[in-house]
RNA sequence: GGAAGGAUGGCAGAGCGGUUGAAUGCACUAGUCUUGAAAACUAGCAUGGGUUAACGCCCAUCCAGGGUUCGAAUCCCUGUCCUUCCA
């Protein structure tokens, strides 16, 4: 949520931010609206200013053992008033909540304008491309081929973009899952966390996939309004909703690791083959809750811990600057690492890193005390997937595969495949 | 599954339907005292919003949502969560 002083006092330079980022608004509108909140809000307030004041004196005057009658009398139409005012008021604040609540986040001015991926901007490549003197395979013939990986399974447990693992291919997605966790808690000051994979409307709400991302969530039926997670973004960020947090524990810094799960609607027959697009998939996430000043260096920081697994895996990447076209709603900039799949002769993202600025916060009442003025002040959120598990599996298998179909297992996970050197049949 | 109790400011914890936004204690901040510190004493200290050039004034909030009432932290209903007991 955009701060609402700031639509109301320049609602031009807001609607043209929104244009930048997808979004509009309408300005006569939501003046229009706002003109008459506030003289309902004036309105109301003074209604309810002349009740209590009457009623306090009611209270004096029966203290005093005067009789209560004729004031009793003199408010009685007020309350009609005040109720009929009330109601309106809500009204009215409902419809500029909805306003608010659909306007995307004011993008960061380094970030260029493009409609959409074709125009985002590659900031950095690592790594060289690995020749292979042999026709490479994709991660579905290589599985397959193993024997580890088994989609016919999970259409049948599940249904389509499901999957099953087993084996030594499920060990290696343990493997990095440990990997990563391992690497964020011990090398780059993360708390580990274990959080729901169930949320209520009010988390999802907080970090912005509701209310207008619903098509892309699994909601549970019946009696409990429960979400499946989209990404731990949304449990860990959660952390510190409506909590204030004291100076002295900032900055503080998440890593989970959580199933992912996302409906893809509007995906049809994209990446419909391998294991690319998952209706459930591992992540490993890594959230940031720090000062508003702080959140640049932070955003920058948290994608070089991203980057870190990714060359410690000796996997050539991208680094990507989203055009403004591609930037997530939430976001006021976003990188992209992007992962070299042999199997596909393409880099595909692997992790997602965005600073959120206060636009979440707003949203969550997460703020923190500072020492300065005393107050609470609205933090800013950082986050980025530090990998997605699912996709470093198939990065893995198809950068380190070998003529006969075997995979070498990466030196900094041997210790977690028990000291195997390769994944053969 | 059944029964009972509870949810109040950063924390702990009071609160006959009527100057209670809320006692008290702790914590915190500032000051006095002290060579310095501690202790003691004094003062300040919730959040969100409206309005104002500003001082300020006003409104809302005691888990959430409804209701009763001139007036609700306090009474009633529903929901959520916590605790204890029973099965």
């Amino acid at each position: 949520m955009l701060d609402p002083q700031l639509i109301r006092n320049n609602p031009n330079e807001v609607k043209d931010a929104m244009q930048r980022h997808g979004a509009d608004l309408d300005v006569d509108a939501f003046n229009l609206l706002e003109t008459q909140r506030k003289e309902i809000q004036v309105k109301t307030q003074t209604l309810q200013s002349e009740r209590n004041s009457r009623s306090k004196s009611i209270g004096q005057a029966k203290a005093n053992g005067e009789d209560i009658q004729p004031l009793l009398d003199s408010v009685s139409q007020l309350g009609d008033e005040l109720k009929a005012a009330e109601t309106e008021l809500s009204g009215i604040q409902a419809q500029l909540q909805d306003i608010q609540m659909s306007l995307p986040n004011v993008l960061s001015d380094d970030v260029p304008s493009g409609k959409d991926e074709e125009q985002n901007i590659e900031l950095k490549t690592w790594g060289d491309v690995p020749s292979f003197d042999f026709d490479v395979k994709d991660h579905v013939d290589l599985g397959q081929a193993l024997g580890g990986i088994d989609f016919e399974a999970g259409a049948k447990i599940a249904g389509s973009r499901f999957v099953a693992l087993s084996g030594p291919l499920a060990r290696l997605q343990r493997a990095l899952t440990q990997f990563m966790l391992d690497t964020h808690t011990d090398k780059h000051g993360y708390r580990e966390t274990y959080v729901p994979y169930l949320v209520n409307k009010e988390s999802l709400f907080g970090t912005g996939q509701l209310p207008k991302f619903e098509d892309d969530l699994f909601k549970m039926s019946g009696d409990s309004p429960y979400y499946l997670i989209p990404t731990a973004e949304v449990p860990v960020t959660n952390l510190v909703r409506d909590e204030i947090i004291s100076a002295d524990d900032m900055p503080l810094k998440f890593v989970a690791h959580t199933p992912c799960f996302r409906s893809e609607a509007g995906a049809y027959g994209r990446d419909v083959r391998g294991m690319i697009r998952q209706h459930q998939f591992e992540k490993v996430e890594l959230v940031q809750i720090v000062k508003a000043g702080d959140s640049v260096k932070a955003h920058e920081e948290l994608t070089l811990h991203a980057e870190g697994i990714l060359q410690a895996l000796k996997l050539p990447y991208k680094l990507m600057l989203l055009c403004s076209g591609d930037t997530g709603f939430s976001s006021t900039k976003t990188f992209d690492l992007e992962v070299w799949l042999p199997g596909q002769s393409a880099y595909r993202e692997i992790s997602s890193c965005s600073n959120f600025s206060d636009f979440q916060a707003r949203r969550l009442k997460a703020r923190w005390r500072n020492p300065e003025t005393g107050k609470p002040e609205l933090v800013h959120t950082v986050n980025g997937s530090g990998l997605a598990v699912g996709r470093t599996l198939i990065a893995v298998m198809e950068n380190y595969q070998q003529a006969d179909g075997s995979i070498k297992v990466p030196d900094v996970l041997k210790a977690y495949m028990g000291g195997l050197e390769t994944i053969t049949l």
